[in-house]
RNA sequence: GGGUUUAUAGCUCAGUUGGUUAGAGCGCUACAUUGACAUUGUAGAGGUCAGAAGUUCGAAUCUUCUUAGACCCACCA
């Protein structure tokens, strides 16, 4: 016999435990292969863990990821496969490096250029490692079952190899191209940046109207207009019918005369402003697009920094936040202002790293193509052969729309098509420092990529760096030893089995990983696509600093265990959609995870030598049977419910069943029956290896405090489930038993007896078989000194009654009753059955008995009769009074 | 401007293809307590399922509209 301690303490076990995982290498599926534990022609199961960023430390977000993949990957272990968590980081270019500048100007008040780029990346590739260190241990603490040995960082040497692989491969197939195009320029962090990183404010501005020779038109960026000297509207806008395409006419503007001429191009829209404007190719993208369309010329009016070149003449070197007034002044004193509307709304842009304003600018980029066909190399995507020609777009749009992929919760894949059927050209460079340097060089006019430095004097390297999502989308390959395509890593883990991650990076990350793998490898990157919401405060705030509302995961594994908090972020969530979270709804958890404790505890004190390996005994008590049988159900739900990553409703069918059925009932029943011990053996097991994928660190603790220091509960089988008949031993336990232990209890507490204080009841049945054997338990739980089992019994003045089913109790609660309270409860219980059975029997004698199917009548008929007895007996316990 | 999503007990959420007298946890009320557990047990109160109309024998569930919130997408100068 084995006693445990009280309480549970998590922080007593915790590390530990962990540790004992870690050093038994059964994280690292080939170990468990090679011990033993997992067959050698097992199926695979692999995850790799969307790398967190290496600039901060674990926050709610993390969590729940890490709760969700682990409770995926402990399940598969569990059920023999051969199961792989990839573990990584992400060195996150824009974010860390934005993060070491901002941290470099508020110490020292000192840009990158001040240092220099060999110092500067020396000390993001440091701040870079102290995050990692941190992140990567938080990520222990969680308790995640990563395969530490496999672990990856997108920047180290082996995905760096990989991506000069892949930016040579799609270079040499035409899908990267370097081009003069318009891109998203932040002047602060002096960098382009690509349109799915740049978030819309809104923001009230002054529109301003100006003459502009014969026509008006409006801006809210006068200082863009310095180079305009087309003018365009609708082709069928009948106000302007009488100016042509190609007219050119004098005009006076900001300095001085110039010759404008007149387009027609449907991109205008005639309802907005005077259905006039100017275009501005440089500085605008729906400009730059006409501006191609008509070829014409484009000037640079802005400069890197957002300060007035030349071409402004008088206003050069301003900044245009403080040239603006300057020019509508002048305007206005030329008396070329017409207007000025005040009630204008903006859609600000901003870079959504560091904040700065978006100036757009026409530069020389790399990009990669989506409209581009090209032919696939190799294909084993299920209606796409090898040789068909593609293109990028094709390869998302398919995998998708003929159901490769599933995408949980299915409504995503709107914004899904959304993103993919509307996919632009991706800008692929970036000016920062901090990432994948391009592997292009240049000497002259000439341009040459590869994977290394070309052979030769006078060729330098590009100086930009890489979109941080371009090694990101090699994720899933990149990991398992490719570009070596027979690495046995990715032979046997790829593609993955799912892809675990939040809602909000879909199109940042999804998308890349579905184009990259598609095309390079020319395998859908994972089955499904499992996507989680966003853990906000318990007001459904989001956290931040600002509002100071942040709960960190830390603190709540300081102070009620991992276990806990890995619970109160699964259940009560689903995919998809946002959860509040509140610290009592944590402490709520760390409640059941003692409670697993104390089960344990109380089974352990009466089994004598507890039995790791034991198959389902056979029950032989009522409640023996009844517990089994209950068992095996929820062994069968919770192995469907996390095949179909239902683990919220697993969750808490699991905790209902532990607490509800198992402890308040079961144990209960148990303490009268002496129920065997190989059943509490097998339940104790059974819960523990059910629970062990949720709450990995007390399922563990418990196991190793029984079982021995060695055992390992993380590589045990998970249960499955025998098929267990349902007799009516087992529903009377389940219906009745407990019912009428219950409305004594009731009927106890309405009359304001003690608990302590034994009663005598009688029971009157027609079936008394089930009674007779259940007396001991109805007696000992509802507490009662004396119980009769009858087919008739007299009511007297001293007894309560109720009425279960076909059952009738009578307690005796010894001393004269409140015959007006009685006779008030059973009016009041009446009231509530009455009406049913009038509307039921209205319903049933309606259009709903011919209506209705068979079976669902049969029910409705099957309850009146119940509900009509039930009156019936409550009528005549009424009129005995 | 398009699209998604949410609205069920004071709070957080369940409620499978329409068929229960609408459920759970927390909180609340009353009572209990040396026998696994106060990080507990027992009993209870509490809901016109946001509103309106419709489909149906039958609607929390399906349809339409309305209201309120959250989010995403979009080049309107």
């Amino acid at each position: 016999m084995k006693e445990l301690p009280k309480a549970y303490e998590p922080a007593q076990y915790e590390d530990e435990i962990y540790k004992k995982w870690e050093d038994s290498g059964f994280f690292n599926p080939d170990v468990c292969v090679e011990k033993g534990v997992t067959a050698p022609d097992a199926d695979p199961f692999s995850i790799v863990l969307p790398p967190p960023n290496v600039t901060g430390t674990l926050h709610m977000g993390h969590a729940v990821m890490l709760a969700i993949e682990d409770v995926m990957v402990r399940y598969n272990r569990m059920k023999g496969k051969k199961t792989l968590w990839l573990p990584g980081t992400d060195h996150a270019a824009i974010a860390t490096q934005e993060k070491v500048e901002r941290i470099l100007w508020e110490k020292e008040k000192k840009t990158r250029h001040d240092i220099g780029r060999g110092p500067f990346l020396t000390s993001v590739e440091k701040f870079a490692q102290e995050s990692h260190d941190t992140i990567v241990n938080q990520a222990r603490k969680m308790g995640a079952s990563l395969d530490w040995s496999r672990e990856a960082y997108t920047l180290d040497e082996q995905r760096n190899f990989a991506v000069r692989t892949a930016f040579k491969r799609m270079y040499d197939d035409g899908l990267i191209y370097r081009g003069d195009r318009i891109v998203n320029w932040d002047p602060k962090m002096q960098s382009t940046v690509s349109n799915i990183e740049v978030d819309r404010k809104e923001e009230k501005a002054l529109f301003y109207y100006f003459q502009y020779g014969p026509f008006v038109i409006g801006t809210a960026r006068p200082e863009t207009k310095f180079g305009d000297k087309y003018v365009v509207m609708h082709p069928e806008d009948e106000r302007y019918a009488e100016y042509k395409h190609g007219d050119t006419f004098e005009c006076e503007w900001i300095n001085g005369q110039i010759t404008a001429t007149v387009l027609k191009d449907a991109a205008v829209d005639p309802e907005f402003g005077t259905g006039v404007m100017t275009i501005t190719p440089w500085h605008d993208i729906t400009d730059f697009e006409m501006a191609e369309r008509h070829n014409l010329d484009k000037e640079q009016v802005i400069d890197f920094d957002g300060k007035l070149l030349p071409i402004a003449q008088e206003f050069a070197g301003m900044h245009i936040a403080d040239a603006r007034p300057k020019i509508v002044e002048k305007l206005k004193e030329k008396g070329l202002l017409v207007r000025v509307d005040e009630e204008y709304v903006n859609s600000l842009a901003i870079n959504s790293r560091g904040k700065g304003i978006i100036e757009p600018q026409i530069m020389r980029q790399w990009w990669m193509d989506v409209d581009k066909e090209f032919a696939m190399q190799h294909s084993e995507i299920p209606g796409i052969k090898s040789g068909d020609t593609v293109t990028l777009q094709k390869l998302l749009q398919h995998t998708v729309r003929d159901g490769h992929i599933d995408i949980l919760p299915e409504r995503f894949e709107k914004p899904y098509f959304n993103w993919v059927d509307n996919l632009r050209d991706w800008c692929l460079s970036r000016q920062l420092w901090y990432g994948h340097r391009i592997p292009a060089w240049y000497k002259g006019e000439e341009v040459y990529v590869g994977t290394d430095a070309p052979e030769g004097d006078g060729w330098t390297q590009d100086p930009d760096t890489l979109d941080t999502w371009f090694s990101a989308g090699l994720w899933t390959f990149s990991t398992l030893g490719w570009p070596d395509a027979e690495a046995a890593d990715f032979k046997g883990y790829h593609p993955t089995a799912v892809l675990e991650t939040g809602y909000d990076i879909l199109t940042f990350w999804v998308i890349r990983m579905i184009m990259m793998s598609t095309y390079h490898v020319g395998q859908i990157p994972f089955k499904t696509v499992y996507l989680h919401g966003m853990v906000r405060d318990e007001k459904g705030k989001k956290m931040s600093k600002n509002l100071g509302n942040i709960i960190n995961p830390l603190d709540m594994i300081e102070k009620y265990g991992t276990d806990a908090t890995r619970l109160s972020l699964m259940i009560g969530s689903a995919p998809g959609n946002d959860t509040k979270l509140s610290e009592e709804k944590i402490a709520g958890y760390r409640n059941f995870t003692n409670k697993l404790w104390n089960i344990s505890r109380f089974m352990l004190m009466n089994i004598d030598a507890p039995k790791k390996d034991i198959g389902l005994p056979e029950g032989k008590t009522l409640a023996d049977k009844w517990i089994l049988w209950k068992m095996e159900e929820i062994v069968t739900k919770a192995d469907n419910g996390l095949a179909a990553y239902d683990f919220s409703s697993v969750g808490e069918a699991l905790r209902d069943f532990t607490w509800n059925d198992l402890a308040d009932w079961y144990l209960e029943m148990a303490k009268v029956e002496e129920s065997s011990q190989d059943v509490l053996n097998y339940l104790l097991n059974t819960m523990l290896k059910l629970w062990h994928p949720f709450m990995p660190f007390v399922t563990e603790a418990v196991w190793k405090e029984v079982y021995g220091e060695n055992e390992m509960m993380m590589v045990e089988k998970f249960p499955e489930a025998k098929n267990c008949a349902v007799d009516t031993d087992i529903t009377f336990v389940e219906g009745s038993l407990r019912e009428m232990i219950t409305a004594i209890r009731s009927l106890r507490a309405d009359k304001g007896i003690a608990p302590g204080k034994k009663l005598s009841a009688t029971v009157i049945a027609k079936d008394q078989g089930h009674l007779e054997s259940s007396a001991a338990i109805i007696k000992q739980l509802a507490r009662l000194e004396s119980l009769t089992i009858t087919a008739k019994a007299e009511k007297t003045d001293s007894m309560a009654s109720a009425v279960v089913g076909s059952v009738e109790i009578l307690v005796d609660f010894a001393g004269a009753i409140d015959v007006d309270a009685e006779k008030a409860r059973l009016e009041k219980e009446i009231s509530n059955v009455a009406p049913y059975v009038t509307a039921q029997e209205k319903k049933l004698s309606g259009p709903f008995a011919q209506n209705a199917p068979e079976a669902v009548v049969n029910k409705e008929q099957a309850k009146l009769a119940e509900a009509k007895e039930k009156l019936e007996k409550l009528q005549s316990q009424l009129s005995s009074l």
